[in-house]
DNA sequence: CTCCCGTTCTGCTCAGGGCGAAACGTCCTG
DNA sequence: CAGGACGTTTCGCCCTGAGCAGAACGGGAG
């Protein structure tokens, strides 16, 4: 995947060193999807080999996808969500209200600031 | 992306030339992504090059996009999404009620193929 | 100490992301 | 009818990064 043409609407998160949290504004999906896989895989109570194995990919990789470095092609997708036994579809809902309550989170946090900063004022 | 470890578990959708149909079981990510950013598109009555535009794409590419031919990373998901006014979370809820209810549409034709199967019986 | 687990680092190959040019299909107008 | 405009798809290409293997590191437990 070439970044040559990075889009000008796309949010500064495009280090991929740094930390998946949300800052500003909304997560890449990379973030958004590893974060969730590893919730997932935890709820399990599996080890990253294994389910890496379990998937055919390396545990490197699953290391990385989880951590939001690597965008993974849909079949990588596919994959490691049946490693975990779920569907596309199983793990988008999950996705989704992963990112669904992270931006209540985030907005009740805002809002808790906003208070703070008047309360300094 | 390389396919060089072809995970066993993934379906056997990989001809990127092949409609996005879903077939026995799940689609793929960039399937189910593409279907829904052309329908959201659609739903706002927005032409394919303005969106490219907008979002800082070739119209080629946005059009490979919806049609499921690509990948996308996920700053261009994110560019799409920003184009149709939509965050991550809303885009990646939109593609997980559109699996959800293609999943409930599959086993609704299911039965029904199976209902039509005893009649024949 | 060893063992286990997860992560990071390094170096590598090559598939495919993303593009520009060209082609195609559809609709409208003269 | 032909021509033009528009939207979409196809084709060919460059080069980036996906995905890997091997090695090393850090932390925790026994």
């Amino acid at each position: 995947m070439a970044e040559t043409a990075a889009p000008d609407q796309a949010p500064d998160e495009t280090d991929p060193k740094r930390p998946e949290a949300p800052q500003d504004g909304e997560p890449l999906w990379r973030d958004a999807l590893g974060e969730c896989l590893r919730d997932l895989r935890h709820d399990r109570g599996e080890k990253l080999t294994d389910t890496a194995g379990r998937a055919g990919i390396s545990p490197q990789y699953l290391s990385e996808i989880e951590r939001g470095m690597k965008d993974p092609s849909s079949e990588m997708i596919a994959a490691v969500a049946g490693a975990l036994e779920l569907t596309l579809t199983d793990l988008t809902v999950a996705v989704a209200e992963r990112l669904r309550s992270v931006q209540f989170t985030a907005s009740v946090a805002a809002y808790v600031h906003r208070s703070a900063y008047a309360l300094a004022a």
